[in-house]
DNA sequence: GTCTATAGGCAGATAGAC
DNA sequence: GTCTATCTGCCTATAGAC
């Protein structure tokens, strides 16, 4: 039973503060704390916040891809793959957390554009994976809509992101199924 | 041609950083440097930060209060309302800006209840009001849909909070113009 | 009401010993 | 890699003169 690698930890906590508090309100000291090692030794893996900032939002995005290749990884249809990617918002919030990215979108104006390059990656690939998933249930007859796929994936993620911090702030996860919900049943009308 | 009181210069200007920096990312010498007085000045009309942010968001409350009597106050059609509703969000992006209230609901831990009961009373407001938009246009024939009126709302609201956060961040507020546009015609078909 | 002055603390960041 | 020590600057907030 080895400990996570002190870089490991600190991305690992850096990711809660983030998503909860907001990057602005997370310090190198807050993280030295839990970890239990000084704030200059934070320093030495991550120069200065901007570098934390961008190691953050590339792991996430990772993640993210990891676990899209997971929920289709069986063949399930369309329907269930995209309850299963509702899911894992669902499961953000319930841990009292939003989106990363929607956090640092949120604080964009403080960010430099490299940060903010990486954020609008993870925007894309995600809508770029649900537009595909759409276009994908259309062609097999389990979506019936009309329009662009792209647009309608721009639109589902949006509402998702918008809704975690609905949910969150009223801490009722429900606003965040619903809202998935009828944009399911509109899919298929 | 008199300036206005030092107090409103003082939310005008703090309501701008809000939405575009966040609450965490305004300080009381960024307001005091624009106005010109001293960051003392501020403190004299709100003692503490969390003042200041209530009475934000309480004059960003009865400022959306206003504009929502005004889109409907000549009896036009549902759609027509929803459309100028949507006006609402979308001149908020052009300026560069997202909701007040979205912003300081994910900065949600870093604030204090006081204030955060006052951002939750501003969704329940909007999506009550939409809520009814959305029955009395139903009545009348220019929506159809099945469900709960207040559950559509919700996920509405949501949509359009996120909306705005992507739209900003990608500087095409054709993300929120296309994401209105289909909740419009999933509300029509 | 607005100011000067100041307190006490925290921020990100760096130099250099070990 | 991690530490101690330190720098510079910004933060919210208050006391008291005018």
């Amino acid at each position: 039973m080895s400990a996570l690698p002190v870089k490991d930890q600190i991305l690992d906590y850096a990711q809660v503060l983030v998503q909860t508090r907001g990057f602005n309100a997370m310090s190198y000291r807050d993280l030295a704390d839990e970890i239990g090692v000084k704030t200059s030794s934070i320093h030495y893996y991550f120069p200065s916040k901007d570098d934390l900032a961008i190691a953050l939002v590339k792991r996430y995005r990772d993640g993210f891809k990891s676990a899209l290749a997971k929920i289709s990884a069986d063949g399930a249809d369309p329907s269930l793959v995209f309850k299963r990617y509702v899911d894992l918002f669902v499961e953000t919030v319930r841990g009292g957390k939003i989106c990363l990215c929607g956090m640092f979108a949120s604080d964009m104006v403080t960010l430099p554009a490299s940060t903010l390059a990486e954020v609008k990656r993870f925007f894309v690939e995600n809508e770029e994976w649900l537009a595909g998933l759409l276009r994908e249930g259309r062609e097999s007859g389990h979506f019936n809509f009309e329009g662009s796929p792209k647009t309608k994936a721009e639109a589902i993620f949006s509402m998702l992101e918008g809704a975690m911090i609905s949910a969150r702030l009223f801490d009722d996860e429900k606003r965040l199924v619903n809202a998935a919900k009828w944009v399911q049943s509109a899919l298929t009308e």
